[in-house]
DNA sequence: TGAAAACCTATCATTTTAGTAGTATAATAG
DNA sequence: CTATTATACTACTAAAATGATAGGTTTTCA
């Protein structure tokens, strides 16, 4: 039940985009030594989440990567789900329909399903624009 | 944010228990066909939820395995909390206090901790009774 | 045309996960 | 008192995931 690296950092370079959002692209380099992860990790981390079109890329000379949409549009949902892959907690979940033969009568599964509930209903409700917004309020999640 | 194995066969062999509750010490031989887990790995298990105070056990000819406490006194949070160590979704969370010297100024960590609660707050709610009355009234967790 | 940046692919060490196997120890029935 | 049944303990192992490093390629723009 831990966040892999990837979606730690995943979260920490986008929070980083947002608050540089309006300054244009941004290269990973100042991203990089700006929360202090290495640059090549950073690399191999950007595709998932321009896949998932929350990025956008721009090469050469005065390149760098910038938010697709607005910070107060982007949710932790969809950076984590980008990220890794999925926020299910158990990988039976992954499939629609579920493939294993037992789920109809599985008592543990619709715990699970509760549990990414919960966990979908709160990534959902953050989104970038509050996380640095929070910085200056001190306000608290989930209370 | 997978849990493991190990916490989801703790699951599974607790709720055997508390399906077999008042029917004195239950042997993993037994609880091991049931639920189709290999009895050496869930031998492996076994004294992590021991350690935790939710199982006594009893060596010997006719022995076996019995919850410490009434299946509505047992939650999912005990149980899974005893298998995978801890809930928390960051290990930096692991160490009171923080040992992270920049915890101070996270602007991620108040969104882990916020997850963590929403987490523990869940399986808090759900004792094994639940699961197994679940079974027939057909309710649904979290909704 | 050259510098700066993203892009792509391969490799690697470490840790975790999931499981097998064998032996020791304890308790009870007969 | 001994055979049986069960837990307890320890070691080992294969496979996968994780977290990274490294090097070369391509694109863009000044």
């Amino acid at each position: 039940m831990k966040i892999t690296t990837r979606g730690r950092y995943s979260l920490r370079l986008m929070i980083d985009l947002a608050q540089h959002y309006q300054e244009g692209y941004i290269a990973l380099k100042d991203i990089s030594s700006r929360q202090d992860i290495s640059k090549k990790y950073l690399e191999q981390i950007v595709p998932f989440l321009i896949r998932s079109n929350l990025l956008n890329a721009n090469k050469g000379h005065m390149g760098g990567y910038q938010l697709t949409k607005p910070p107060s549009q982007i949710t932790v949902r969809e950076i984590l789900e980008s990220a890794e892959g999925s926020l299910m907690p158990v990988s039976c979940m992954e499939n629609t329909p579920n493939l294993c033969e037992k789920c109809g009568d599985c008592i543990t599964l619709p715990i699970y399903q509760g549990l990414y509930e919960v966990i979908i209903n709160y990534f959902d409700g953050i989104t970038l624009e509050d996380i640095i917004n929070r910085q200056v309020s001190g306000y608290d999640y989930s209370i």
